[in-house]
DNA sequence: ATCCTTGTTAGGAATCATTCTTATATAGCA
DNA sequence: TGCTATATAAGAATGATTCCTAACAAGGAT
C-alpha cells in the first residue's frame, strides 16, 4: 500500500506533529509494509535514504507516533517490540516457528465483546484476538526437515529463544 | 488455591523434572496466585523461605517449567515478562492503568476459532483473547483524581512508561 | 545405604533493546 | 527573516534477562 507525502503530512498535521523528513520516512516505511517490523528493521530500511539517521530517532519517532495513535505496538514474544501502522481494529495470526505476524480482517471478531462474560465492574475499551500456529511456509519446511526451523524468509527476531 | 507438595511432585515427575525445594517453591508461589507475577516478584516471594536463592534460579526454573508446559508467559506491555500457572485455555482482562491482569473463564471464547475467517493454509493450534480497559479500582481512582494513576494495590510494573 | 551421573543452583559477568542526556539543527509560525 | 519549540544525533546509561562456570544434590543404580 503506497502512501503519499501529502497523506503523511495531513496525518501528522492532524496530530499536531512537525513534518520532518526522517519522521515521514519512518512512518512511510511502516505504513507500506504488513510485516510488523522491529524498530531496528525500520532503522535499516530508512537508513538507505537517510544514512545519518540514528536508531534513537527511530525509537523516539515510533514513541511519538504511538502516543498520537498513528502506530501500534505488538509484542507477542517478549522479544523486540514490533510495530504496525494499521491502527484499525484487527487481529493477528502468529507463526510459532518463524514468528511472522499476519493480519486478519474479520468483522465477526470485533463483535465478541458483546457476548463475552466480562465482570460488570471492568470497563472494556478494546480487545484483540491472536491465533497461534504455523504459517504455510513453516508447515512445508517442517514436512521437509522435521527438526530444524525458522529458515525461510520473514522478519524474524534475532535474540532470545522461544 | 492451595497446592500440595504431593501435587507438585506428581506434576514434576510427569514431566521428568527433578523435585528440588527451590523449584517446588517457585511453582507453588505461582500456582497459588492469580496475579500473573513477574520473575522478580516470584523471586521476592520465594526468598522469604529460601534467602539464598538467586534470581537466576527463578529465571532458569520458569524457563524449564514453560518448556514442559507447566507455566505460560504473558507479556502485554513490552515490559517485564509475567507468568501464569494456569495453562488451561483462558483469556485475560488487562487494566490499562494499573496493568493488573485478570482471568476470564468463558467457554464461548474458546469456540471462536471455528467461526473466524482464517486462511486455509495457516494451521491454527491455539488462540487467545485480551480485553483492554479499566478495572473497578482504577475507575474509582480516576473519578477521584482524573490526573494521576496507578496508586492502588496490584502487582505492577516498575520500569518503563505506557 | 553409598556411589554416580546428570540436571540444578548460585554468583558474577555479559548482552542488548531501549531510554536518558545533551548539544545542535530545523520546522513552522510571527 | 528570526524566534521558539520541537526534533535529531551521538554517546552514555539502564536493567531485565541470559551466559558461563563451579559447586551441589536428586534419584536411579550398585
Amino acid at each position: 500500500m503506497i502512501i503519499s507525502q501529502n497523506d503523511i503530512r495531513t496525518r501528522f498535521k492532524a496530530q499536531g506533529l512537525k513534518v520532518t523528513p526522517q519522521r515521514a520516512a519512518i512512518y512511510k516505511a511502516l505504513a507500506e509494509t504488513t510485516s510488523h517490523p522491529t524498530a531496528e528493521a525500520l532503522f535499516q530500511q530508512v537508513a538507505k535514504d537517510y544514512p545519518m539517521i540514528s536508531p534513537n530517532t527511530v525509537y523516539y519517532t515510533l514513541s511519538t507516533l504511538k502516543n498520537v495513535g498513528l502506530v501500534k505496538e505488538v509484542n507477542y514474544w517478549h522479544d523486540r517490540t514490533r510495530f504496525d501502522a494499521n491502527v484499525t481494529p484487527h487481529h493477528h495470526l502468529i507463526c510459532l516457528d518463524c514468528r511472522a505476524i499476519f493480519d486478519i480482517e474479520d468483522r465477526s471478531l470485533n463483535q465478541i465483546r458483546q457476548k463475552a462474560k466480562i465482570p460488570k465492574d471492568f470497563q472494556v475499551l478494546s480487545h484483540q484476538v491472536e491465533f497461534y500456529g504455523y504459517c504455510s511456509s513453516c508447515q512445508k519446511a517442517q514436512a521437509r526437515q522435521p527438526s530444524s526451523s525458522s529458515r525461510h524468509s520473514h522478519i524474524q527476531s534475532t535474540r532470545r529463544k522461544p
